[in-house]
DNA sequence: TTCGTTGCAAACATTTTGCAGTTTC
DNA sequence: GAAACTGCAAAATGTTTGCAACGAA
């Protein structure tokens, strides 16, 4: 059960750098395009690989799923998000203050142990319900 | 943009009989598995089909993903959920009395339609603290 | 009779994996 | 030199879809 050691690699940074700089909680095909004219050998096998060990090793967070992709965050900070259920954007959504205080407070009554939370609203972008109405 | 009629089928009341029943958050092949033996010809595209429809409908609701596998919820009220991140396991999980304001209190500060919000705590159950320690 | 619903199998799409070659330390 | 990392292509997996038959109103 010893984990390996983690070396340097260009790849990973690379994505790391893209998914922190998007604002757009990309999924991994989102990345892997955004990389492939800087680093046109990549594969969407690597981006996998190494958001998967990412967010093993909690340094990014998944979202949500939407239209079956994954989407990913690179800020594990405290903060929610808002999806728009109709075109897929999710954006940043702090709108609770006590937001802070849920974990410590869901393990006081709780025999197992509380890592994070997620906090999601559902509904429709301002966008949408322009172009829908 | 005129929706359906909708028809009575024994199938998706049977779904949705199971559904409600399971406190597991069941995914769809667990349903379609439960739902086997005693309507041995259902398919599993039905179920997928009337998840897909209830979903929309808000008459049931996605929880999360464990595994790349949808986990679903019959109950529409509000409340929040534990997910184990080792075995995966959800539970209900409610520690939050504000969480009913949540909705109304995201509407005030933004221009689009809030609809609702999942709450979702992340950890190890204890169960698998005790089993991996 | 109409049209929603279903089973089946095929199609899809995202994600994972095996392997041989490359890079990091 | 050992072991982590990678590209590629193939495989695996969850989900969707086309179609002809079935069932409800």
């Amino acid at each position: 059960m010893t984990q390996k050691a983690r070396r340097y690699s260009r790849k990973r940074e690379a994505i790391r750098a893209v998914l922190n700089g998007a604002h757009c909680h990309p999924s991994a095909e989102w990345i892997y395009t955004q990389l492939k004219t800087e680093l046109p050998d990549i594969s969407l096998a690597t981006v996998y690989r190494n958001l998967g060990e990412m967010k093993q090793n909690g340094e990014i967070r998944s979202v949500a799923f939407f239209d079956g992709k994954e989407r990913f965050d690179g800020d594990v900070s405290r903060h929610s998000h808002f999806i728009c259920d109709c075109c897929g954007r999710i954006d940043d959504f702090d709108c609770v203050k006590h937001d802070g205080e849920l974990d410590s407070l869901a393990q006081e009554s709780f025999n197992g142990r509380i890592d994070f939370h997620t906090l999601v609203f559902h509904g429709v972008c301002h966008d949408c319900l322009l172009k829908h109405s």
